[in-house]
DNA sequence: TCGCCAAATGTTAGCGCTAACGTAGCCGAT
DNA sequence: ATCGGCTACGTTAGCGCTAACATTTGGCGA
């Protein structure tokens, strides 16, 4: 192993550089490093390693010169799990999310990364396929590593994992959703005006016949909550949905495609199509066109979430951008202390979705 | 002390359930709970209490309620911490990949997810962006917390990096790719051979004139050895590129519209364009279809990764399944030491990807 | 020259848990 | 009764590190 061959040359060879002197230990049989490999290593004491190792405390150059050499000559990695126990601090924040293969989330990440960055914070995701089942014990697990923070999609919890938070001691942060009562702190938008506000632009245009496609997911709130504000935003107008078509799995693309068809068939008379997400919306986009169907003179379609996948489609959808990125930044912002507004705990942000017309709604 | 207060009003308030008799400190200074509250709260000693709570060594099944009961009153939330200090065990895998946006590695996670369940072995993912330094440091913070095992997309390293895997003392399985020498184990496809295979197919199918479209990533190796393999797959037949274009950034269909216009407007001689993955790919196939583009009899077309998302497309889009999920799940079985051959240790594992022709190249 | 202060380093005592071993109590076989 | 062998616990000693305090050293003013 080249760790041996390495190490038995070395055992001879004393590395002299100027004064300090280094001695390696001839590795008979391969532990694990501790300090004390270090601490003998560079003859100075395991606390001396430690603060050189962290950057801590006072330590003269020339010994820090030395032991950061005998750390690196013996292939030294500090063990965290000791050092967490000894010190009750943990750089990590627990990230709960439901999906990662939606294309959101790992965008909210991106989000997190960058708001954590020199804060020596990090993430750790944990992923709940939008179970609470799930959530509570991705939950738990995280909770037994004692995360500095929680950053957790959305305001339902079971009462479990409510509690959990609630007593965890750390800051706690709930995002993408502010309609509803947070445990700590929240970011995001409200799901309900977003839908709302879609179902404005789209009466406004004129059209009358509304269909609705989305999830089968009784768990996702933020869906059901959007299509809520469509609703009561057609009802201010005296409309509401004409038709509507659910799926579950699959690729969402053509499983958009397919709702498309589906629904058009059986309701031939429908002026819009309203969909839960961009991805079946860009299904249903290339569905119409492929039908010849004339977007958006004769057919509307409406899409959720801004996905910047779809700007190469042959016509921009209509969407509703979540600000996803600035979710997560400012949610990072909030565990490092570092929250925008300067308070300390309890603040809801919410941000606004800006609406993006693109090519498929019609003008007035 | 919190110690000695909580110690003191600890008598007296008793919650008796039955038989076995709970203590429930009041909650006055929220201290953070820990085996010693549990054991005191049911009255059996903290040893008795952590053999309850791992469900290991022999309990009696009324001690077993009484302290389950104690635990979930409280709400005590094992610290992993500690205990993986005390045992030397760590029951997290470390997974180190370049992106997460590119929808190829959340399905490597859902087979390394499939692939740990019931193992009790978690997955802990860290995301490189393609750079090396990164990669050097996110290996360095996981090593930091023991996991049991390490499974790393790619085969090339740093030297620090590759030094860090060989002296961790942990399975290493290095996944995507088998072109090169694994440290430990290895399992993935050969981008080598792909681009070869892919190369003969176009060459079978009577195309002449072929372009290469890809990324600007010095340091994604498997496009590279893909583009190497393809190159040696058309030298076999006398041909070889006749243009290339390169992107780097920014939404990947809208680049492949871009590319495959600038590509064909500088060499409308092509017939063939081979893209490096099937987002480009995409965005070329709408490009063209918009263009009315006779695909494939006048201009073939292919990606790579069996993106299923694509499924959706007007057209099937040929492509070569990586084999992602597959992949994950035999790097986690083989972390979680149930290798499928049976081997421990020093395995090389290559999968076949299969072609899909699709309906973007002409049938012989 | 002494003494004093700060800088540099060492010492001690855990952090919360578990491995490993110790021990009480009980059963049945002799 | 005696013993062995079991089950169901308890006790002890760390895991590798760091907070907090103790000690040494060197430099410098008086």
């Amino acid at each position: 192993m080249g760790w041996t061959s390495q190490n038995l040359s070395l055992s001879r060879i004393q590395i002299a550089i100027g004064d300090p002197v280094i001695k390696i230990p001839p590795r008979e049989l391969k532990r694990t490093l501790t300090l004390r490999d270090v601490s003998e290593a560079s003859g100075v004491s395991e606390m001396t390693v430690s603060r050189v190792l962290r950057n801590r405390g006072d330590v003269s150059p020339s010994t820090r010169e030395k032991v950061l050499e005998a750390a690196r000559a013996l292939g030294y990695v500090p063990n965290k799990i000791a050092g967490a126990l000894a010190s009750q601090r943990v750089n990590l924040v627990a990230v709960i999310i439901p999906s990662l293969s939606n294309m959101v989330f790992p965008e909210v990440l991106s989000g997190i990364s960058d708001g954590l960055e020199e804060t020596g914070l990090q993430p750790v995701v944990g992923v709940t396929d939008y179970s609470q089942k799930r959530e509570e014990a991705v939950l738990y697990e995280m909770l037994s590593w004692r995360p500095s923070g929680v950053i957790i999609a959305g305001l339902e919890h079971s009462e479990a994992a409510s509690a959990m938070l609630e007593n965890a001691g750390i800051p706690i942060v709930e995002i993408m959703d502010v309609d509803g009562t947070p445990i700590d702190n929240a970011v995001g938008i409200s799901h309900r005006r977003a839908g709302l506000k879609m179902a404005k632009a789209i009466v406004e245009a004129g059209y009358q016949k509304i269909g609705f496609l989305g999830t089968k997911m009784p768990d996702d709130h933020r869906a059901r909550k959007r299509l809520e504000g469509f609703q009561e935003g057609l009802a201010l107008a005296r409309l509401s949905l004409s038709d509507e078509e659910y799926y579950s799995g699959g690729s969402a693309l053509l499983k958009g495609r397919e709702m498309t068809e589906i629904i058009l068939s059986r309701s031939p008379e429908l002026d819009f199509l309203y969909y839960s997400n961009d991805m079946i919306g860009a299904g249903g986009l290339l569905y119409c066109l492929d039908k010849g169907i004339d977007v958006p003179q004769n057919l509307g379609l409406a899409g959720f979430n801004g996905v910047e996948l779809l700007d190469g489609l042959p016509r921009k959808l209509a969407s509703m951008d979540a600000c996803r990125r600035e979710i997560g930044q400012i949610a990072a912002a909030i565990i490092a202390g570092k929250s925008p507004s300067g308070a300390i705990g309890g603040q809801v942000i919410e941000l606004s979705p800006t609406l993006q017309k693109g090519d498929t709604i019609r003008n007035s």
